[in-house]
RNA sequence: GGGCCGGUAGCUCAGUUGGUUAGAGCACACCCUUGAUAAGGGUGGGGUCGAAAGUUCGAGUCUUUCUCGGCCCA
């Protein structure tokens, strides 16, 4: 009989989420009626915001990294979009390089098909059908996460306008005159025959064959020293015969010692730094020797030796250079210097006149430029050498040593530093360095930690190498004059080429005749055509030109970039040089950077590890709004930790989420009324009313602001203790009295669900860009026209709902309802009552709290049957609980002497 | 090996210019409710703030060293 006379919960919105099933149903939804497309046409001529994506590597299934990325990006797209801004989101793929290359070349070997014999153009159809594939495979993935852009449309780094104008970028440095041939030592696979990028080098341990050489002095300033040899230590034999030079560091001690031991270096002296004299003895195992002269590295200066291989018609000199790169942890004080085999060497020697050659060729084989070693593999070159070195009474010692040493991230092999002739972008010619330092001060880092990692990596990089010699990539649009060596530089020749790549794309740069791309105004037969491919990061640090400027929905800059951390040495780097380069200032307003995916302890994911996740088995077993909590709520400024607890974490948080709006919905029975805001009559509200409408419009304050710094773990932290504290255990229980058990035309009920439809559209709204499909299937429940939750805006809350003297109020009162609470729940645990309903109160209060108490129905309050205020002026507030007496109101279950006044009946 | 960043309850996070007994939610335990019910409410336990040393009347907060982890580089 009571049930019909109370007003119970009823709605279509059920408990239990099934978001594996139900997500792909809103996508459907989605997908029916173009919500890309509607959201465009909501905000048109409204103020864009646009995040430009970073392009993925068309290659492999999605990782978590990348989830991360893509959910974060469409949160704050979403953020923006809701907060009335025209916000595009255009996704993107990077498809060129050697990875997708690779690949290819591994399915030739599995099918025995000889790479060489394939023609170019072929490989390269097979690259772009390869990338092709991955695209459609990375795009139902982000999709099915909830990331909504203009999919149909998205960018690609092969696409022909974009090739086209990867070539029109590369005419601007090269007219510019910052675009040079450069002879230059680079990291190079012998077995991938190619230079390759930072990132493909990965760092492991190798063991190579060290040598302590002698290199005697031909001449020098020190006289006492005319007739030793200095000492040198290294794990490269194989780059004795290009030695050019030695290093020194003036700033060491040197010591000329004498040999004492029998054998054949009996009476030998040899120069060492002090502080490496022992290490140097032990290793060489020299028992006795006598210390003849220590002398300052500056003396070494106008020294000459002569090579070891001096006998061996290595005839000419080998001057002694000051280097500060020298120093005591290894060795000998003294460094060998072959300009075509490191960094550091070719530099030293640049600076001294002495320049690289090309020694070794790109299989790794020794030129015709090195006497005895012509046709010899490097590789298999140290024997050799240490046998010479021997012949020539040169080699005091050589051993083994394991150490890290750059390897290829694809085949493994081990790399070595090789002179080749390379096209690079001067970060000095034209100050692109300092215009690039200039534009980081005008960028927003979030968080701002950033903007100090990017600036300290452009103050030190070195000129930009843009060169590859590969084949699956943009051609280097180069004209070499034969007899002059002069680079063509020519805008109709680069005009041409981008025309002609639009039309056809670049593959023809292999196939095609040289007039095709000169044109008439140069004869073909004076230039040599370059074969070499662009360096992928300058495709991609160009996307800013063919997808920001030349698509109308876009703008230039970009308002933001957003990547993982590890993009301050790429796509954020390679973007801002060359925005630098070609237009003076960087292609974004701001740049946001995530931290990494790492495992529930912190460690980072691999397979050896056996602790890494995929994005798909978090959908499976959870959904993706539950994978977009775990990204809202965690601090993206630091490692993200992800394991399948944490993800239990979550998902018990959007059960509350879920919950709350279930209540909502029930006792709206799902018939929500948007309510006008501004003519809410507030001083005809029951004060909890008035109060909870103070609640919520100082959560969407905070809410604001979190959002403005992208401070999305705090904000939906907000959001989440709200739902709980100041809904489900405070409000919603309070309320479920007057919502069940008043009668239909009460005011305070009216108030109370002008509030729960006030409370729905808020949080609705504010989870909107994180739930996006939970907010999209309430939305669909309530609003009968077919539009997305995703078309609305955030709403504007009237500055009138803020009353911060009530909200002191009614902290007050939450105070004495836990204390409340602590007395009823010492009653409980004797069993004295059960529900709080089973109790009455009496509360002695002080005259201040009796003031704050005034007017206002404590038993309501705390869910109680009664409540009894007593003065007592001693202690503020003092709670006495006894068993209600009375009898129990069949409705409403509160216990009363007298029979129930609101249910007589 | 070098540079940068970080380590606060089992988990996700707060913690203002150094200032009482370091907070929140979740999770956990116990209890209540059975009219949000594979829900809801209440109470409670839980932290030498990565470690050590230093500066200070006073350090989660400042300094140094160490340690663990991450990114980048060699």
């Amino acid at each position: 009989m009571s049930k019909d006379q109370i007003n119970l919960p009823k709605t279509a919105f059920s408990m239990k989420a099934n978001l594996p099933i139900r997500e792909p149903e809103i996508l459907e939804f989605w997908k029916k009626i173009n919500l890309y497309k509607e959201l465009r046409n909501s905000r048109k001529g409204k103020e864009k915001f646009v995040l430009h994506d970073g392009p993925p590597y068309a290659n492999g299934n999605i990782h978590m990294g990348t989830a991360l990325n893509k959910i974060l990006k469409d949160i704050i797209v979403k953020f923006h979009q809701m907060d009335g801004k025209d916000s595009v989101y255009v996704p993107g793929w990077d498809c060129h390089g050697l990875p997708i290359e690779w690949k290819i070349e591994e399915q030739y070997k599995k099918n025995k098909k000889n790479k060489n014999e394939v023609p170019i153009v072929e490989f390269r159809k097979e690259c772009r059908s390869f990338a092709e594939k991955w695209i459609e495979v990375h795009k139902d993935q982000f999709k099915r996460l909830g990331v909504i852009g203009d999919w149909e449309n998205y960018y690609s780094t092969m696409s022909f306008e974009a090739e086209a104008q990867i070539v029109r970028e590369l005419g601007k440095f090269l007219k510019e005159g910052s675009l040079y041939r450069g002879f230059k030592p680079v990291l190079w696979s012998t077995v991938e025959k190619t230079a390759l990028a930072d990132a493909e080098v990965e760092y492991q341990d190798h063991k190579s064959d060290t040598i302590y050489v002698c290199f005697p002095i031909k001449s020098s300033n020190i006289k006492d020293i005319e007739d030793s040899s200095i000492v040198i230590w290294t794990t490269t034999p194989w780059t004795i015969p290009a030695n050019k030079a030695l290093a020194y560091n003036e700033n060491l001690n040197y010591l000329l010692i004498e040999i004492n031991d029998d054998g054949e270096f009996k009476n030998k002296k040899i120069i060492v730094a002090e502080s490496l004299l022992e290490s140097v003895v032990k290793d060489c195992e020299i028992k006795n020797y006598k210390n003849l002269k220590k002398f300052k590295g500056k003396e070494f200066k106008n020294t000459f030796c002569n090579h070891p291989f001096l006998n061996l018609g290595y005839d000419y000199d080998i001057p002694m250079l000051e280097a500060r790169f020298v120093t005591t942890e290894q060795g000998t004080g003294i460094v060998h210097c072959a300009p075509s085999h490191g960094p550091d060497d070719f530099n030293l020697c640049l600076n001294n006149g002495i320049k690289a050659i090309e020694t070794v060729d790109g299989d790794g084989k020794y030129t015709k430029d090195v006497s005895l070693f012509e046709g010899i593999h490097i590789f298999k070159a140290n024997p050799i050498v240490i046998e010479k070195l021997r012949e020539q009474r040169k080699l005091l010692s050589n051993g083994e040593l394991v150490h890290s040493y750059p390897h290829s991230w694809r085949s493994k092999a081990p790399l070595v530093h090789r002179a080749t002739p390379q096209w690079f972008i001067s970060m000095e010619s034209h100050k692109l360095r300092n215009k690039a330092l200039k534009a980081i001060d005008d960028t927003t880092f979030y968080p701002s930690k950033g903007k100090e990692r990017l600036k300290s990596m452009i103050e030190t990089r070195p000129d930009w190498c843009v060169s590859r010699q590969r084949v699956w990539g943009v051609p280097l649009p180069i004209f070499v004059n034969k007899k002059t060596k002069k680079v063509l530089v020519d805008d109709e020749v680069f005009e041409n080429i981008a025309k002609i790549y639009e039309k056809e794309g670049s593959d023809c740069w292999f196939s095609d005749d040289k007039t095709k791309f000169l044109g008439t105004k140069y004869k073909a037969e004076d230039f040599e055509k370059q074969s070499d491919i662009v360096e992928v990061w300058f495709d991609s640090g160009s996307t800013h030109s063919f997808v920001l400027e030349k698509r109308k929905d876009l703008k230039w800059p970009a308002s933001m970039y957003l990547e993982g951390s590890d993009q301050h040495r790429g796509w954020f780097h390679s973007s801002l040089l060359e925005s630098c380069g070609t237009r003076g200032r960087a292609p974004f307003e701001s740049i946001l950077s995530h931290g990494f995916v790492v495992d529930g302890k912190g460690l980072k994911m691999s397979k050896s590890l056996g602790n890494v996740i995929a994005p798909e088995d978090i959908l499976k077993k959870y959904g993706a709004d539950i994978l977009r909590i775990w990204v809202a709520s965690s601090n993206y400024a630091e490692d993200l930790r992800i394991d399948f607890s944490i993800l239990d974490q979550h998902s018990e948080s959007y059960r509350k989420i879920r919950n709350t709006f279930r209540y909502l919905l029930g006792n709206l029975n799902d018939n929500f009324e948007e309510i006008n805001l501004e003519k809410i009559n507030i001083d005809k509200l029951p004060e909890l009313e008035q109060f909870m409408l103070h609640k919520i419009y100082t959560i969407n304050k905070n809410f604001e602001k979190n959002f403005k710094f992208y401070d999305f773990h705090n904000l939906y932290k907000e959001l989440l203790n709200f739902c709980t504290v100041d809904l489900s255990s405070f409000y919603f229980d309070i309320r479920k009295d007057t919502l069940y058990c008043d009668n239909k035309d009460s005011e305070k009920r009216k108030s109370t669900l002008l509030l729960l439809n006030v409370i729905l559209e808020s949080l609705l709204k504010w989870f909107a860009p994180i739930l996006s499909f939970t907010t999209e299937e309430i939305y669909q429940l309530i609003i009968k026209k077919k539009k997305s939750i995703h078309l609305e805006k955030f709403l504007k809350l009237p500055k009138i709902f803020e009353n911060k003297k009530l909200n002191n109020k009614w902290s007050e009162l939450i105070k004495i309802r836990n204390i409340c609470n602590i007395s009823i729940e010492e009653k409980r645990a004797s069993k004295v009552i059960g529900s709080s309903l089973e109790a009455a109160l009496t509360i002695h209060l002080d005259k201040k709290s009796l003031e704050i108490v005034k007017g206002v129905d404590l038993s309501e309050l705390c869910i109680t049957s009664s409540v009894e205020i007593k003065n007592n002026s001693k202690e503020n507030v003092l709670v006495e609980t006894n068993k209600a007496k009375g009898e129990k109101c069949p409705v409403c279950w509160k216990i009363n002497i007298k029979a129930c006044e609101r249910h007589k009946n």
